[in-house]
DNA sequence: GAATGATGTATCGAAACGATATAGAAGGAT
DNA sequence: ATCCTTCTATATCGTTTCGATACATCATTC
């Protein structure tokens, strides 16, 4: 998922380590260390997405090859799977701007659908995690409770974006 | 940090792996793996902080030992540095309730102080991220958008958290 | 010109992940 | 009764990620 990030920062232009590892610290939801990142470099560069540009003094700058770009769409179009992480729907949805609309909205719903889901059961566990809860415990609770009014406003976000696209769509 | 959650929840009661790991995705924030969990069982094992008191069929069951107690309160009561991760106070929070009331307010306000931090750079992001960006680049803003909001929402649940503190103590 | 701090690449050992193998127990269908 | 599927449960393998640290270069400032 490291490379899928990668790939889709370098597809805009080409960037060193330690750009990159800024730039994915912006996007807000990963501080993705060294020890992740340049292996991730290499890894990308023996299998041919990506070659070295060498840039000013010691940096080392990357750019994506023609099979890089391949690759980076494969990533990008294939469908999510229901185990798809937290994580890698931030980075598919941060590069969402680079598929067609109906794709990106069948995105969208798939992860509301499994947020839901998720919220269900999170109701459930809570309910009986109240009824035989000590004391200690409280801070326990306090943490599902948050933990399931955030999941209630992402999905009101996934909402606010969907309703974004068709709207987009109906102005087209 | 793993090891510290497992500690936590077998200082209530015996459990075996599969509990644990169903306890722990209960809390909302992790679901650990097997390839996870049972190497720290066996590191906790080896440190002589749990013990296998075997349980019905296949089943084994551990329960902490005097040492594994010991070692609960000292990752407990160590201050949480400011590199601590999301999940490292997710943790400390779950088991805040082992704590006298002025160390949990202590380290409800670091997390504050932090979150605080975090968001004002955010802010800043974001607004040179505005100032140029193309039309692809709308998901990756809303990203950053909608995380600040959360970020705002966890500020605002904590200074709750502080204030029921604060609230019972004045009412004891 | 020497100290300091920001930038940048790199690597190491440990921890976590994701997938998969294995197998007993429970419950239902034929 | 026995077959079949599903749930429970432990375990391990290879890969990825983490966190810390080393080290080198450049810019600033004292």
């Amino acid at each position: 998922m490291l490379d899928f990030a990668v790939l889709g920062l370098l597809m805009e232009r080409a960037r060193h380590g330690y750009e990159l590892k800024r730039a994915l610290a912006e996007l807000g939801f990963w501080k993705v260390s060294f020890g992740s990142l340049y292996p991730a470099l290499r890894r990308l560069e023996k299998r041919g997405a990506i070659e070295a540009v060498s840039g000013t003094g010691r940096r080392k700058a990357y750019q994506v090859t023609d099979e890089g770009r391949a690759i980076f769409d494969s990533l990008l179009q294939a469908d999510p799977d229901a185990s798809e992480t937290e994580r890698a729907f931030q980075i598919r949805l941060a590069f969402l701007g680079h598929l067609p609309r109906e794709h990106r909205v069948q995105v969208l719903e798939g992860r509301r659908t499994k947020l839901s889901t998720n919220l269900r059961s999170s109701r459930e566990i809570l309910i009986d995690a109240r009824s035989n809860s000590q004391d200690q415990d409280r801070y326990r609770l306090a943490l599902m409770e948050h933990a399931m009014r955030s999941t209630e406003s992402d999905i009101a976000w996934l909402d606010g974006l969907v309703a974004a696209e068709r709207g987009v769509a109906s102005a087209n």
